[in-house]
Order: structure tokens, then sequence, then C-alpha cells
DNA sequence: AGCGGTACTCGGTAACACTAAGTACCGAGC
DNA sequence: GCTCGGTACTTAGTGTTACCGAGTACCGCT
């Protein structure tokens, strides 16, 4: 699929808070989640950045664990404001997404 | 509906180029049909960058007609590349929506 | 003459996904 | 023991987008 980035704008924070939520995990293996769910554009890179944005904004609880195979990972876990957050994110989602798929079918008419 | 700015990033584009394929009309009644459609906080401001972005991009016929009721309105029609875009607009919509929803279901596990 | 509704333009802002370059840990093969 | 590929994170900078605010201007009604 062709370009994807500015649809999602809004939206791969929320995959990423979904993601956290099933399961305490980290940065690498939240991108080679979102490349098999059929993200595979998305590269580490803007992953991090996410995770820190998250981070910053007090959504995730943090624990830095080693790894046989690599350098340290940093696992992320929501808190309660994280899990709030999450909510929202999908009560948005299911407003837009219905009224898109509303224009849609009625063809703006 | 709290602020849904950065979820309509991407696919705000994508409705003005449906309601234009689905009737030639201007940037204030489009305005007025998002709001109608749910996009309530959606301003005039925002619909006429997004319509100049159309034509600088080619993909509108601009026609320029008095009105009754007020300054001359600049109607839009979309051409072949806008009709064009509006499909690849649609593909990827169903693309992404559809594969958030699944995440959404299986919560990603 | 003034006011509210209609209608468009334009400079600037904030947020986001993305890029690119860098650092660093580890096991396997040469 | 040295490189190489895979793992894992950081950070400065870019481009696109929706939004904001102020301005201009046309019109009908009071």
């Amino acid at each position: 699929m062709e370009d994807l980035t500015e649809m999602l704008k809004g939206t791969l924070e929320g995959c990423v808070l979904e993601i956290i939520d099933s399961e305490e995990t980290y940065g690498y293996a939240i991108t080679r989640k979102l490349n098999e769910l059929g993200f595979t554009d998305v590269v580490e890179g803007t992953v991090y950045t996410v995770l820190l944005r998250l981070e910053r904004n007090g959504l995730v609880q943090v624990a830095k664990r080693p790894s046989a195979v690599g350098p340290p990972r940093k696992f992320y876990a929501l808190n309660d404001a994280g899990r709030e957050e999450l909510a929202r994110f999908w009560a948005k989602w299911q407003y837009v997404s219905s009224r898109i798929d509303k224009l849609r079918e009625s063809g703006g008419r």
C-alpha cells in the first residue's frame, strides 16, 4: 500500500497504546507488531518518537530490562492516565470512522 | 466530541474530495456539509486551505459564479486526476480502517 | 448607516509521522 | 579477534496537515 503517513496521524499513537495495553512490551517489538498488522512501512524511529511522547505525557510506566539477544529493552505499560487516553482514542475513532463510512455510502449527498 | 484535529489529518481532504465529487459546490457550502455530517468543529478557514491545495495540485476545476446572497462563489468540480485521487483515498481508508478495527477487536494480541 | 449572514484569502502555529545519523549490545562466521 | 547482521534506543531536523486570526468584501434588512 502506498504512503499512509498522513492517514496515520492521530491514529498511530492510539494503535501503540492498544498494543501496550494488551501486553507490557518494548519499542522494537511494537514496531514488528505494527508491521505484522499491515502497517508495513512503520519503522523503529517513528515508534520511538511516539513512545517518548507517551512517556513525556505521563501515560506509561517504563522499566528497563536486560535482553539476551541485544542491548537492554525499555518495557512500557499503561498507567491509569494511559488507559483513559486509550478509551478516549477508541471513542474518537468510533466517532470519526463511522461518519466517514457514512459519507462514503451516501456519496456526500 | 472533543478535539478531532489530529485524527482528521489525511482524511479531511478525502472527505472534501468526496463531497465535491457528489456535486459541484463551493467552500462555504462544503463547510456546512461537513458540520452536518458530524465534523462540527471544522471551520471555513480549514476548508479553504484544503481547496486551495486541491487547486494547486491540479485535482479540481474551478469556476467563479455570482451569488444572489453574497459575494461570488468559487465552484469546484473534480477532474480526472481528482477522481483518481479520490479512489486512492478510499482504497487507503479501507486499508487503514480495516486494520485498525482488527487491532481493536484482537486487542493487539 | 449599520448589522448579520455569506464568501474567500493569507500569514502564522502546533502537532504529528517520518528521516537520517549516531550509539551500543550481542552471537555467529571468517 | 574482527567483522557483520540483527537487536535496541536516541535525537535533531523535515514536510505535511488542520487550525487560528485577522482582514477584505458582497448582500439584504432594519
